[in-house]
DNA sequence: AAAGATTTCTACGTATCGTAGAAGTTGACG
DNA sequence: CGTCAACTTCTACGATACGTAGAAATCTTT
C-alpha cells in the first residue's frame, strides 16, 4: 500500500529534495523546470502542468500519509512527512517482512549489494 | 514494475511453496482449499475460481517474468522463475537503489530490523 | 470424427493515476 | 462593504492494472 505513480513520485522527489515546505505553484514551476532542460533521462517530457493537477496529486499524497500540509497559511504549504531515507528504508522493511523466510531473503539481499554498501552495513552493525 | 495484485500474489505464494511445477487446475484447487478452511486471515474468502481466471493470472505473471510455463506438456505446467527469497531480495534492492542516498537508507533500514535479523546480517557480512 | 479437456481471446467492473475544468472559498484592495 | 484575483475543492474523463470469467479456438483421446 505504498506504490507511487510517476507524477506522485516526481512531486515527492521535489519535496524530499528541498526541505522547505512548498506551495503547489512552486512545485508546478519546479516540475516544469525539471523536465524542460535536457538532462539525462529522456523519460519525462517538458511538462507544464495545471496547478489543479499538482493540487490533486498533493491531496492524494496527503491521503496516503506521505505529505502534510499547513492549512493555516493561505497558499497551503506542503512537505514530506518523513525523509526519503526513512520512507525508503520503511519500504525495504515492508518488503522484507512480506516474506516468511527472512533469513534467506537477507542472505540474497546481502549478495546483491555492492562492496561499498556492504562496508556501510558492517559499520552500522558495529561488528567486524 | 513489480507490484502484484492479491490473486497474483496468492498464486505466486503457491508456486513458491510447492517447488514442483503445477497446472492451472491444481492451483485452482489449492486456492479453493487455502481460503476454505478457517485459518488465521479472514481476509480472503472461500474462493472457487474458474480455471480461466487462474490461467489469465498465470499469463499475466508470465508476461511479468515471474512465471515460466512448460508449453510442451498438454496441461501446461507453471513454476516460479526465481525463489521467493530471490524475488524478495531483488525487490528490496530495487527499492534501495531507487534512492540517491543509499547510505542513509541503509542506516534507517538497519534501525528497523529486529535484533535477530541484525545478527543474521552480521553473520552474513562476516564471511566473504 | 466427436467429445472432452485445455488454452486463448475478449470483455466487464472496479481501482488507481494523470490530467484538468468548473465551482466554491477566501484574502486583499479600493 | 463589495468585487476581483488567487487559491482550494469538486467533479470528471481517459488510460492502465487487476479480478473475474464466458466464448471461441485448439488439442487429446477414444
Amino acid at each position: 500500500m505504498a506504490s507511487l505513480g510517476e507524477l506522485e513520485r516526481a512531486v515527492m522527489d521535489l519535496l524530499w529534495a528541498g526541505r522547505e515546505a512548498a506551495t503547489a505553484n512552486t512545485l508546478r514551476d519546479l516540475l516544469a523546470q525539471d523536465s524542460a532542460s535536457g538532462d539525462g533521462e529522456p523519460g519525462h517530457q517538458g511538462k507544464d502542468l495545471a496547478v489543479t493537477t499538482v493540487l490533486t496529486v498533493l491531496s492524494r499524497l496527503e491521503k496516503k500519509g506521505l505529505v502534510e500540509r499547513e492549512r493555516g497559511t493561505r497558499p497551503h504549504r506542503y512537505q514530506a512527512v518523513s525523509s526519503r531515507a526513512d520512507h525508503t528504508a520503511e519500504l525495504m522493511h515492508e518488503v522484507l517482512v512480506s516474506a516468511p523466510d527472512r533469513e534467506a531473503v537477507l542472505a540474497r539481499f546481502i549478495g546483491s549489494v555492492t562492496e561499498s554498501e556492504a562496508a556501510t552495513l558492517r559499520k552500522l552493525l558495529g561488528q567486524n
